[in-house]
DNA sequence: TATTTTTTTTAGTCTAATCTAAATTCAATA
DNA sequence: TATTGAATTTAGATTAGACTAAAAAAAATA
């Protein structure tokens, strides 16, 4: 069994090698846990002799297959909390991540199955997210990133990149959320900014945030 | 903030202390937690400088105003928890307590209180424990032990003392539950056990079973 | 290729929570 | 009241996880 801060670090070790190829860096995970190099390199050392992960002196490390199933089992319970707590308990998407963060250490199988049974076995969490079934398999949709829509073709907004409260309360303001339809009705050559219809009104976006927004063509 | 650990301390302090009269001594503590004397001093003179308990060296520990509110506030979610696990996870009465242990140090308070909301703000919980409210009051029932119900004077049965996995799967079989009224029809003055009627059956049980249900007459 | 900069690791320290073994205090009893 | 035994505390060690500062390796650049 893992200890809190194991859990933290496959979980990150797991989420930062989906976001780019080959090994991962001692700073990167330092970076995400918030903690120093050198104490990322200890733990990578202590993973590594529990063959959670592969790992070479300056080369980074790679999670095997038991530590990628590990790392799965947390997001799984993650993404399962954060949708109960969306859906049953009045929380708000861009509220749900620091409660979850705890929640995903939570040990007890037949919790985490009897909660997916409860939420009637959701495919994806509140931020469009997919959630991992009992085997730990999870498929994504083909998404693409809102800058890449081809004008006048209608997209469905089904995930977000960044999952900052800022960002997300951002997009409640402007009324875009999970399932809405968008229409990107002009590119602004200049900046790359978008003119988009998205659900029934028309607004203007920039290009960063086109690009922290996933659409189903 | 509190550790993990200082919670569950705090937790037991408050459990002893309801239990018997005066101060807690450091053993019945250490027994409780699972952990050597010695620890159990070094814990009494920490949670002492943060004014959760008074602590007189060789005299027990008794909790603070403080100290009481941060275990009700534990108490509180303990017991929230166990509603929830059993009147929506599927769980049985006597596999919630492993869990709810880990849950109820979850800090989020719009967590707790909307987790409240969702059961309908229970008063107790599956044992037939209070649940503190928002503001950590909680009533008990007027309750007695089964020992001490008069003969062929129907109570109902609210609560157990122990809550042990055996002894609940024990009142399983024997159908007796929360709200199962219950008579005494004889008591056996050799060996004290009594003849009883528990809803529509009737059965022997032993005064020790009697000891640890309470009964609301 | 040689040098500089950045990244990573090592070595040694710190804290919280635990332990064991020894010393002290309290409580019970002769 | 003096003695014995149980409970409690002290002293010192251990472990996990973190830190700082310095050394070593890798990568970038002149």
């Amino acid at each position: 069994m893992q200890t809190l801060s194991t859990e933290d670090y496959l979980k990150a070790i797991y989420h930062a090698s989906q976001s780019s190829t080959g090994a991962v860096a001692t700073t990167s995970i330092a970076k995400k846990i918030g903690a120093k190099p050198s104490s990322v390199t200890d733990m990578f050392r202590k993973l590594s002799d529990q063959k959670l992960v592969k790992y070479q002196k300056y080369q980074g490390v790679s999670l095997t297959n038991e530590g990628v199933k590990t790392a799965l089992r947390i997001v799984r319970k993650h993404r399962l909390w954060e949708s109960f707590l969306v859906s049953h308990l009045n929380f708000n998407w861009d509220e749900v991540h620091q409660v979850a963060e705890q929640l995903e250490h939570i040990q007890s199988e037949k919790l985490t199955n009897e909660l997916e049974r409860f939420l009637d076995y959701p495919t994806h969490d509140p931020h469009g997210d997919p959630i991992p079934n009992r085997a730990l398999f999870m498929k994504s949709y083909n998404k693409i990133l809102l800058t890449e829509l081809p004008l006048n073709k209608e997209g469905i907004c089904v995930g977000v990149k960044d999952n900052s409260s800022d960002f997300l309360r951002y997009l409640d303001r402007r009324q875009i959320g999970i399932g809405t339809p968008i229409v990107v009705l002009h590119r602004e050559d200049f900046d790359q900014s978008l003119h988009i219809q998205a659900g029934n009104s028309t607004l203007m976006i920039t290009q960063k945030t086109a690009e922290n927004i996933y659409i189903k063509p």
